[in-house]
This record gives structure tokens, C-alpha cells and sequence, in this order.
DNA sequence: AACTTATATAAGACATATCATATATGATTT
DNA sequence: AAATCATATATGATATGTCTTATATAAGTT
């Protein structure tokens, strides 16, 4: 239920339509910790319009095609404020790759440990693209205070993957010393 | 497409109806890190049987009702050490307290506050669940290895759970930081 | 006799997410 | 002239997960 409110935030920024909120807004945000295709965000205005929460004009353009640009309404700010206020339920995080290591002993140690360090690999690299990633100061007061609250989510994302590596060299660790004592 | 390779795992470990595979198995350990209710572990063994992973024998008692009990096949065992052998992607992990935190400047101070301190109560909650989870000691060879496996997995809970606290207290830190600074 | 608990399976409804495909305009490139 | 790109929106199909309700047996409890 919170694509939803993501929308409803970016479009306290201003009014926009599907195609701005996506390109410029959301996947260079959100899409970050909350992905979504192009389908699932065009349906969810259609569904956020119809509850109200937000408002639709079709603008035309002489060099483009006309866009429908949503407007979030009163009872737009009044939902999402709710919902932000509110305390969400921890998610279930489900990682296949908790699968294949509780089922481990199926593996030879070679195969296990092909599967743990190419998972050590891709976190390595998104490690580096969130350390890498900045975020564009902000020029007004309320975009400057955006950005801080942009930070503790791209903090987020680094202590993630930073104990992602972390574990998983253990783990490899531990598989390497377990199949070393192993007379097989 | 993954608790399929749960469910094959655990019939790895003997034939067993839908029944004990959740209630002695999957609810003890899998659940930890991959939920599922009664209605998705039912749906997904007819599945598994559909598609020739498992064989399935209608055993009848005189005390208990009728139960199906799923044995894996060859065609299982193979189907399952692939995809265990196999690189997986890495998943999304949305978490609503991120949209929550990105959009904090619609909130106040208290508000913010509130909201990231119960996360910080719940995932400490958690994290002491873990920390005193004790994994029973195996007797035979095999189990003594599984073991070592559901230990990682444990590993993985425990560390996320530390660094989520972690990180939830750098942003109660930061949050009153910055809007003390603000003569609001 | 009625209720509860443990054992055991199944299906309907709905939400969410993903993937593919379709449509359309105007500007730019080949 | 044809192809490609950026802009712009919409729908169908499928997978996955969650919640609810239904059905049934036998043992034990009130």
C-alpha cells in the first residue's frame, strides 16, 4: 500500500505528470529503495485519482503529447500525513540466498562457495555505487532539509550493503573452514 | 519462485505431509527469513506434485484425519540443487520506514521522533529474539552440518537487526540535531 | 451434551509487483 | 524516406503473497 504514498509525497513537490514523477523524481529517489516500472506508477495515480487524493488536468503541447498532470488534493496531504505519522509494521525481508545457504549441505564446498562470493561481489558493487552516490545540495531552506532527510536513507543503503559484505565474508569464511575439516 | 525450493529443501529430509512440513519444519526455521501461511505451503506442494518435483501418497489414520504426504522425486533433487547452485539476484527489500523518513519534513519533530523510535523499540525487540534463538545441536554427521547452515542464517538476523538499531539511532541523533538547530 | 484443541486440507478474494505489448506525437538522425 | 529517440499513456497476463472462510476427524475438557 505504499507506492501509493510515495507518489503522494513526490507530488508535494509539484504538480506533474506519470512521466515527470517517474523520470525525473522517482528514479533518481526512491526507485532507489522503492522500485517500480512504469505500469505499476501510471496505475497507481489512475487508482490515487479515482480515491480523490489527487486531482487531473490533461495539458497539450504543441511539440509533445498531451500528459495528464496530477495535482495532490487536500485529502492527498491529509492521507499521506497520516500514513507517515503512523507506525508501519516491520516487512519481511525475504533473500533467496538465505535459501541456498540453509540448504548448504546440498552443495559441494566449491559450488557453495561460487554461489556465497559472486553474492559478495554484486553487494561489494552496489556498496561502492551508494558510497559513490551524492545528493545535489538543496538551494531553499525546505529542499536543504529534503536532502538531510535523502542522506539517512542513502546511510541506509551503505550500512546495508557494508554488512551484507561483512556477513557474507564470514560465511565464506565459515563454509572454508567446515569443509577443510571435512575428510571427503 | 522460491518457496518452492524451500519446500523441496525441506522434503529432503524425509516424506512428510503439508501439515508436519509447516508445523515441525518450516515454522521453526524458514519462516525466520521466508513466511508463508498454510494456504501458500498447500497451494505450492500441489504445485511442486503438479509438476513431477514430488509424489504425493493419501496415508490414512485411525486417530488423525487423511494426510498427503509429498515425497521429493529425482526430478525434485535435481530441480533443487540447480537453482540452489544457481547465482540469484539480488531482491528488492522495500521497508516503508525509508518513504517514511525520505518524506520526514512533512512532519513534525515529535511526529518524526515517534515514528523512528518505535522502529528502533521493534527492531530491538528483535534483535534480542535473535540473540537468544539457540539452534538445538545436531546428532547425526548431516545434521551436525545443517547446523552450521541455520547458524549463518541466524548470523544474518542477528547482524541485521544490530545495524538497523544502529542506524535508527544515527537518525533519532540526526533528526533532533538538525531540528533543534530550527528556530521553528 | 457442548466446547475446545490438535490434526489435516482446500478454495475464494484481493493486493502487489513484474513483464510484455500497444499506441501515439514530434524531433532528430541515417 | 525510414529509423530511432524522447516524450507520454494504457492494458493484459502472470506470479506471489495475504487474509478469510470452509470442511473434517478424534481426543480431551467443561
Amino acid at each position: 500500500m505504499s507506492l501509493r504514498h510515495a507518489i503522494l509525497g513526490l507530488l508535494t513537490f509539484e504538480p506533474m505528470s506519470g512521466y515527470t514523477l517517474k523520470t525525473r523524481y522517482f528514479d533518481r529517489s526512491i526507485a532507489h529503495f522503492w522500485p517500480a516500472d512504469q505500469a505499476q506508477i501510471y496505475r497507481t495515480l489512475q487508482s490515487v485519482e479515482r480515491d480523490g487524493l489527487a486531482s487531473c488536468d490533461t495539458v497539450a503541447s504543441d511539440s509533445r503529447p498531451d500528459s495528464r498532470v496530477y495535482s495532490i488534493t487536500e485529502a492527498g496531504r491529509r492521507a499521506l500525513h497520516d500514513w507517515l505519522a503512523e507506525a508501519q509494521k516491520i516487512p519481511v525481508q525475504r533473500d533467496g540466498i538465505l535459501l541456498q545457504l540453509y540448504f548448504g549441505r546440498l552443495l559441494s564446498r566449491e559450488q557453495m562457495l561460487a554461489v556465497l562470493e559472486t553474492q559478495r561481489r554484486n553487494h561489494l558493487r552496489l556498496k561502492d555505487y551508494f558510497d559513490n552516490l551524492e545528493i545535489p545540495e538543496g538551494v531553499t531552506e525546505e529542499m536543504r532539509r529534503q536532502v538531510v532527510f535523502g542522506k539517512l536513507t542513502l546511510d541506509y543503503a551503505r550500512r546495508r550493503e557494508r554488512m551484507l559484505v561483512d556477513w557474507l565474508e564470514a560465511c565464506i569464511a565459515e563454509v572454508k573452514a567446515m569443509m577443510e575439516s571435512d575428510s571427503e
